[in-house]
Formats: C-alpha cells, sequence, structure tokens
DNA sequence: ATGGCTTTATGCTAAAGA
C-alpha cells in the first residue's frame, strides 16, 4: 500500500499540482492537510478514481483523505476537547488499516494561548494514541506535525531554538509518542542531515535548502514490520505557485 | 525572522503560517 502525506496550503490554490501528482504517483491513500476553505473539489477528485473524506472549516485548516479504496470514518475530531471546533483531525479506515491524518497545531509564539493550545492538543494526541496500542488495529499516524524532532531535522539549530516547532515541551512530546511503540518511517531509511519536508516562501529558502523536517508518518508496530520504503518527493516544491510542504511517500507491503 | 512570501477573507488591509 502506497500512502502518502502533502500540505497543499490550499486546496484550491494547489488543486491542479494535486491532480497531476496523483496521477503521476497513484497512491492509495492520500492524506492533505491545510486546505483552507469550506469547500472541497470532491469532483475532481471523483474523476481520477479516488474516493474522499474531508473535515474542514473557514480559511484555515482543514484536512483530507483520499483513496480509490472505499473510506470508513471513524471520528474526524480528536478526542478529549468538547469545545475544540478547528477541522484538524481524521481518523478513517482503509483496507484495514487505520489512517489518521493530522494538521498539528503551529503553536506560535510560543508565550501565547497557540503554544498552550498546540501542547494540550499533543497531550490529547497523546490520550488517544495511549488508547489504539491497547488494541490490536494496524494504524498510521501522518500529516504535518509541526514538530522539529531532532538537531538534524533543520537547517540550523540555534535559529529554531526557541520556536514552537522546536522547544523542548513540543519535542518530548513527539518522543513520548515514539516510546508508546512508533516508528518514524522516514529515519528507518535514511539518517542524514539535511532532509527537509518545508522550506518557507520567504528569503530564498527553498533554493538554499534551509529547510525543516516537521511533515511525518508514524507506524505501529505491525505496520512498522510492513514498511518497504520511505520518502520525500522533492519534486511538487520546484513547481511554480507551488505549496511551503513537499509529499512524504510511505509503502507498505501487502 | 524583530518577518524578506503566500493565502484567505469580502478587502482597499489583517491574520496566520513556520
Amino acid at each position: 500500500m502506497l500512502a502518502a502525506t502533502w500540505n497543499v496550503n490550499s486546496i484550491k490554490a494547489r488543486l491542479d499540482h494535486v491532480k497531476n501528482w496523483i496521477g503521476t504517483n497513484r497512491p492509495e491513500v492520500l492524506m492533505m492537510q491545510e486546505l483552507k476553505g469550506e469547500s472541497f473539489p470532491a469532483d475532481d477528485f471523483s474523476a481520477l478514481g479516488y474516493n474522499n473524506a474531508f473535515v474542514a472549516q473557514k480559511a484555515y485548516n482543514g484536512v483530507a483523505t483520499l483513496s480509490p479504496h472505499p473510506i470508513e470514518i471513524i471520528t474526524d475530531r480528536l478526542p478529549g476537547g468538547d469545545s475544540d471546533e478547528q477541522a484538524r483531525y481524521l481518523e478513517t479506515r482503509i483496507q484495514g488499516v487505520r489512517l489518521i491524518n493530522i494538521y498539528l497545531p503551529n503553536g506560535n509564539p510560543v508565550d501565547s494561548d497557540k503554544f498552550t493550545y498546540k501542547l494540550a492538543w499533543m497531550d490529547r494526541l497523546i490520550a488517544r494514541i495511549t488508547e489504539l496500542r491497547r488494541q490490536a488495529d494496524p494504524f498510521i499516524i501522518a500529516g504535518d506535525f509541526n514538530v522539529i524532532p531532532e538537531d538534524r531535522d533543520c537547517y540550523d539549530p540555534v535559529v529554531w531554538a526557541n520556536d514552537a516547532l522546536f522547544r523542548m515541551e513540543t519535542r518530548r512530546r513527539f518522543r513520548t509518542l515514539i516510546n508508546l511503540g512508533l516508528t518514524d518511517a522516514f529515519r528507518v531509511f535514511n539518517q542524514e542531515a539535511s532532509q527537509y519536508s518545508f522550506w518557507d516562501y520567504q528569503a530564498g529558502a527553498w533554493p538554499r535548502n534551509l529547510g525543516i523536517r516537521i511533515d511525518h508518518f508514524l507506524c505501529s508496530p505491525t505496520l512498522a514490520d510492513r514498511l518497504e520504503s520511505c520518502h520525500i518527493d522533492k519534486e511538487p516544491r520546484a513547481l511554480e505557485k507551488a505549496s511551503d510542504h513537499t509529499p512524504v511517500l510511505a509503502n507498505f507491503s501487502g
């Protein structure tokens, strides 16, 4: 099963890029983040042979999962936040695999309630995954985590030291997820530094390769055993009017 | 980055992103 995650930074602005990418790669699962609007172009993806599930809101956030296979929606809210209206979580089942598509809050600036919200959101995610780990059900969490896991995942750890994506409170919670028995799929196959999934639009970050790795696949143990490859596809980042993120792909046997 | 770009919204500028 070929699965992919891609923060598209507006599905409306990126529709042609996404359609072309699907046509070239034909993933069995595509999890997208930052739809940035209430409407979703379901017909465009139906025409390519893809079913969809999505959760969206006006202007911000929004996640969608596409597949040529039937999609069972388990929940479109991260449990534990009754007053949380933000469209950042979509849990589905496709081909017997639970696919958890997330757009984890950015959290900047760190002296604001946005950082508090981010950390609380991560605590809720940890609680949800703790519950799922009590079951045998195989699952994948994929999406824009807004977490730089380690020094080697950014171009300059000093620059990022006090950023919400790299603060110790954030990284510690990411490690807690890993320590529940999950596998960072990308690092199974690639131990090199400077392997990025995001480059800022500003200051020539892309041509200078000043990026960060914040889009991740975390796999439960039985799916980690089935991992055949995981890589970052940098090609879409080089296009005109590109998203600032680029797709990450993971392939599983069976 | 104390913000150099991009997107949304119903706009003549602000907010958010990372």
